[in-house]
RNA sequence: GGGGUGGUAGUUCAGUUGGUUAGAACGCCUGCCUGUCACGCAGGAGGUCGCGGGUUCGAGUCCCGUCCAUCCCGCCA
């Protein structure tokens, strides 16, 4: 080996020996005389020290630029006590180097390499020269707990008695669900592969297989519109269990996260997590991933406003909708553009406007007030603890729309006063929750129809089955999601593994007609006749785990060649395109030249 | 498919009511400097103000169009 140590490597004790590190340039500091040059691998940095007097190397300072790849001997000193750098790993001591090979001499970079100010640049430029981004320690770190948490995972559900199991990426097009990508396939002319959304009805399968404990660190593929956290390809930790209930799911799961969490973070998180039913994390939060790690609460005040005076209030309960609003506590400082925001949060949600009351200086400031009698101000005092400088947002509408709308600005309003400094959300604060009991059916009034809320396989809470025929929107599903810190991470369920439910739920709810059934799940519901294990199974989203992990807010960050938001790979130039052989091989004629895909620019 | 915000030096940004030669920081280049660690000091180069059109005596600034980026809604069983 060319390398004796790695740059995080030499402390004290290493003093007097000989040691020949390689690594990236940090920095050069010629001082004319003396000259100075941190190198910098995976594991850390290292000062070298370069005496102006060593003719062996000191004709080649000069063409050392930063980013370079060095090769340094040298002997290992002692710092004197002032020279000390308390920052650095390998601060107490230096390189005193006696050789140097100059291995290549790095352009210029494009933009800034150091965390602060990577972290602001333009992310197609990042994106673009990936391999120099990564380099960042920021990034390595972020790529190294991923590693560590799915090599946890692995180890977890080993002991545990769980079989890695791979199935197959190009599988069957199932278009009810996502957008799929299509592979055009060259042996049999003119049909298609999709690649897997999700391994799904596979995992089933192996259940029905007799393997009893599967999982797959799986890709999965969506062909649809990204945002900053979703990606035409991510990947799953994808498990299924046979002969388990509910609460045997959620203490394997909790197992499992808490293993990864003490082998990536080095942090031991409580067990059991607090559970939540949806209707109740709707009702408080507004939403079906609730942050826990404040409050800012949604009440309800549909029984105190039932008969006001206020038109629009008494109005919507008469027509079956909800009063409810929100406090945000200590944030009637709010601006005229903060509160343009908000209104124009609530109003992506579907309200039409944003009713509030603005506590200052002893005063109600409100458009709504004057409407509200004597007792009914009172009773909001009460109910929502309403002090000095306290704004309260209000939703007046049916349930569902009214509770979006609150949540969301109860996430805005939190947002406001963390950047005021009166609330932190602390990244290393880790408020797990199961969120269960969600609805297993919703109608979807555009089509006229039920759809499933998941997916059509979760099987239905056994006491509301009877309401499948009667009330499908009351039954509640056995479903349930992983919540942290108000990201979802991962979504499972106990299936259904009758044939009959299962023929049912697709006919007679769903309303798909029956050779669809056939074609597309035939094969499933034939496998459940020859003896289908009660079963259930879950999955979770790595990247959003990696980035709960790491702190980071965009998935981007921990995967190591994403995709902008285009879907393009700007480093290598993807998607690009073909040439007509291709296409004849693959069967596929392109009608109109114009619309192929441009190539993004390659770096 | 719809909406918000933005596009000025290699990078991140500033640019007043429309007014002389468009600035700063970092980076880059040259020179000086023997204890720095965001080294320091002196000097220098670097711009089609995304693109096209319009209004005006005069446009980085105002208007229209267009492209690109970004965030959100739809979508994501």
């Amino acid at each position: 080996m060319k390398r004796t140590h790695t740059c995080g490597e030499l402390n004290a004790s290493h003093v007097g020996t000989t040691a020949t590190l390689i690594g990236w340039v940090d920095t050069v500091r010629d001082h004319g005389g003396i000259c100075f040059i941190d190198l910098r691998d995976r594991e850390g940095r290292t000062q070298f020290v370069f005496d102006p007097s060593n003719s062996e190397y000191n004709s080649q300072l000069s063409r050392i630029k930063p980013e370079s790849v060095l090769q340094i001997t040298g002997v290992v000193k002692p710092r004197s006590p002032e020279t000390i750098n308390t920052t650095m790993l390998t601060g107490t001591i230096e390189i005193e180097a006696t050789s140097l090979v100059i291995h290549n001499i790095a352009q210029t970079p494009p933009f800034p390499l150091d965390d602060e100010r990577a972290e602001r640049v333009n992310e197609d430029m990042r994106l673009a020269y990936r391999y120099l981004d990564l380099r960042r320690p920021a990034m390595q770190q972020a790529l190294r707990t991923r590693h560590l948490a799915l090599k946890a995972t692995r180890e977890y559900l080993d002991d545990n008695g769980f079989t890695e199991i791979e199935t197959p990426y190009l599988f069957k097009s199932t278009p009810e669900g996502a957008r799929e990508f299509l592979v055009p396939s060259r042996v049999n002319p003119g049909q298609f592969y999709a690649l897997s959304q999700s391994p799904q009805q596979l995992k089933q399968m192996l259940m029905v297989a007799g393997m009893e404990r599967y999982y797959q660190i799986a890709r999965c593929f969506r062909d649809e519109d990204l945002r900053a956290d979703r990606q035409p390809e991510f990947t799953q930790i994808d498990i299924e269990v046979s002969f388990v209930e509910r609460e045997d799911m959620y203490n394997l799961l909790e197992g499992m996260l808490a293993r990864i969490w003490k082998v990536a973070k080095g942090v031991d998180i409580p067990l059991p997590f607090p559970r939540m039913a949806y209707h109740e994390a709707m009702n408080r939060y507004g939403v079906d991933k609730p942050d826990t790690r404040y409050g800012l609460e949604l009440v309800e005040l549909s029984d105190l406003f039932k008969n006001s005076g206020f038109k629009l209030f008494r109005e919507t309960i008469a027509n079956g909708g909800v009063i409810k609003a929100i406090n945000a506590k200590g944030l009637a400082d709010v601006t005229q553009g903060e509160m343009k925001n908000l209104e124009d949060s609530a109003k992506a949600m579907g309200a039409k406007g944003l009713a509030y009351i603005r506590v200052q200086n002893g005063e109600w400031k409100s458009p709504i007030t004057k409407f509200f009698t004597e007792e009914e101000k009172s009773a909001l005092i009460q109910l929502l603890n309403i002090e000095e400088g306290d704004i309260i947002f209000f939703a007046a509408t049916d349930w569902e729309k009214a509770c979006n709308i609150l949540g969301r600005i109860r996430i805005d309003c939190a947002q406001l006063l963390v950047k005021r400094g009166r609330m932190t959300l602390n990244k290393d604060q880790f408020n797990f929750l199961w969120v269960i009991e969600f609805p297993l059916m919703l109608f979807d009034a555009d089509e006229g129809r039920y759809v499933a809320a998941h997916h059509p396989f979760t099987a239905p809470v056994e006491s509301d089955s009877h309401l499948l025929d009667s009330n499908p929107t009351a039954v509640r599903g056995q479903h349930y999601d992983c919540v942290l810190n108000g990201w979802e991470i991962a979504g499972g369920s106990i299936r259904i593994h009758q044939p009959e439910l299962q023929k049912k739920i697709f006919e007679d709810v769903l309303k798909i007609p029956q050779d669809v059934v056939e074609s597309r799940f035939g094969y499933m519901l034939k496998a459940f006749t020859y003896g289908a294990p009660p079963h259930g199974g879950i999955a979770f989203g790595v990247e959003r785990l990696i980035c709960l992990l790491t702190g980071r807010t965009s998935i981007r960050d921990v995967i190591a060649f994403p995709k902008n938001q285009k879907g393009q790979d700007l480093m290598a130039g993807s998607p690009s395109s073909v040439t007509a052989k291709q296409l004849r091989d693959a069967h596929i004629t392109v009608v109109d030249v114009a619309e192929q895909p441009t190539t993004p620019p390659v770096a």
